[in-house]
DNA sequence: CGGCAAACTTGATGGCGGTCAAGTCGCGCC
DNA sequence: GGCGCGACTTGACCGCCATCAAGTTTGCCG
């Protein structure tokens, strides 16, 4: 209740979940406030992590679950025969590593692709928090759920859609997140290469490359480089397939 | 405490979990000794299920998670514009319904491919348990984080896989589920119809036809119908790419 | 500023699988 | 038993996207 260490508070800009910039973005919000204060003191924030830099590896123990703070973070795993496969990208105030509980390793890589800064939760204190506290396991179980829901049926839809569907979901997905984070989500940059975006979404860089110079040849988007503006929110829901504007919202 | 239905108990042949035939397979396996007299006092056992018929619908509250007890049972969704999209096909001894927890509700359809067998756990009921037993959040939270993991990783692979590798990673898989159940993996009939498959694996039905026939005729497979006998493993994994065989003992 | 490599774009070609269209098989039902 | 319908197979054709192959742009570093 009473902590004593007020000093610390002053200096580091962000000592508590609650003042944090994130907070409405972030899981934290949705923990009971008494649990909240066990879990602003586990959580070790803000750390630095440059670009290229890993979060962890696949096949690592899992230590921690992580907190994107700011950039992005890519997942991806690799196949036997060495392929990577990209499977998501993440915004500040996601929750990454989750799927690690099952075989208490993480089933993916986690890298950052760009100077990005991170809230990293140790999972033991964690799982001591959970086994008290009935309220923050159905939290947990439901983020899980959701999480599986979600990626199901993205997944599904994404498979059984032709390319330009794909990156027009892609956009848009992307957009939303971005203005959910008060970004401006009509003018981005794309943090991420060709490759991946193209390995995302099970194309190649080259049906990517196209796409996007076909969606700005019809108007509905202006690309250059890196630098992604959308033009015609309406065509883009169109190709996208208009059905799925639920998926759009989610993690990746 | 003391359920005064001793009569039913002796009247159904699987009072308790420990006796059921598929409790090597059964989630409940895994809950702890005191745990499962709990679970075996709320556990709703064989309720019969005819063919076509419903275990739940999409949008439906959660009421209840099942395990299936023999037959197969589907998991679909419907897109906006009608279409089905088949999730899973769902073996004795398999949970279904956890993905309903994030939002209290069913995200997808459940329906008997054929004349089955179920128990249902009244969800109410099994969180009161989770509520007080750390070890069976664990688990369940374990499951569910295996469940994600697995099926992320089962439909980037497949969404990345031409239509031969899809359709011999589907008998393959079809194939260790049915051994580790006791029966003959090499030798088996498809309760599913060549629609449910082709719509499972993202192909046409045309499609699915024609791998199967080709399949034949490259002598690593008979098809009668719906009866299929793998004549050549090594050669089916060989098309599966042999790259994912974790995959193959999967859900679904 | 110039040079080089990586990232990206654009074009030509070919193959896999979707679509349309006939069959053929299998099975329930009078 | 044969009628009929749905499930399945097979064939012909075509469009989308992967592949191969040049360019072109970007950004980094001397």
């Amino acid at each position: 209740m009473s902590e004593p260490i007020p000093l610390k508070d002053a200096a580091t800009p962000k000592a508590s979940c609650r003042d944090c910039g994130l907070f409405d973005l972030c899981f934290a919000q949705d923990v009971a406030e008494s649990r909240r204060d066990e879990l602003d003191r586990i959580i070790r924030r803000q750390r630095p992590l440059a670009r290229d830099v890993h979060l962890f590896h696949a096949g690592q123990k899992l230590k921690s679950i992580c907190v994107v703070r700011s950039g992005t973070v890519k997942t991806y795993q690799i196949s036997r025969d060495g392929d990577e496969i990209v499977t998501g990208f993440h915004l500040p105030g996601e929750l990454i590593g989750l799927d690690a509980i099952g075989n208490d390793a993480h089933p993916e890589f986690a890298v950052a692709l760009e100077d990005s800064r991170y809230c990293e939760i140790p999972f033991r204190e964690f799982q001591r928090i959970l086994d008290e506290s009935p309220e923050l396991n159905q939290l947990i179980l439901k983020l899980l759920s959701l999480d599986m829901a979600e990626t199901r049926e993205l997944m599904l839809v994404i498979s059984r859609m032709d390319a330009r569907a794909r990156v027009a979901t892609f956009l848009l997905n992307l957009s939303r997140r971005l203005t959910r984070r008060g970004k401006d989500g009509d003018r981005f940059r794309l943090t991420m290469d060709r490759r991946d975006i193209a390995n995302y979404l099970g194309l190649t860089i080259e049906t990517v490359s196209r796409t996007l110079s076909a969606m700005q040849r019809d108007g509905m988007l202006a690309v250059r480089g890196k630098l992604v503006s959308i033009e015609d929110a309406e065509a883009l829901l169109d190709v996208a397939g208009r059905d799925h504007e639920e998926l759009l919202v989610g993690t990746a």
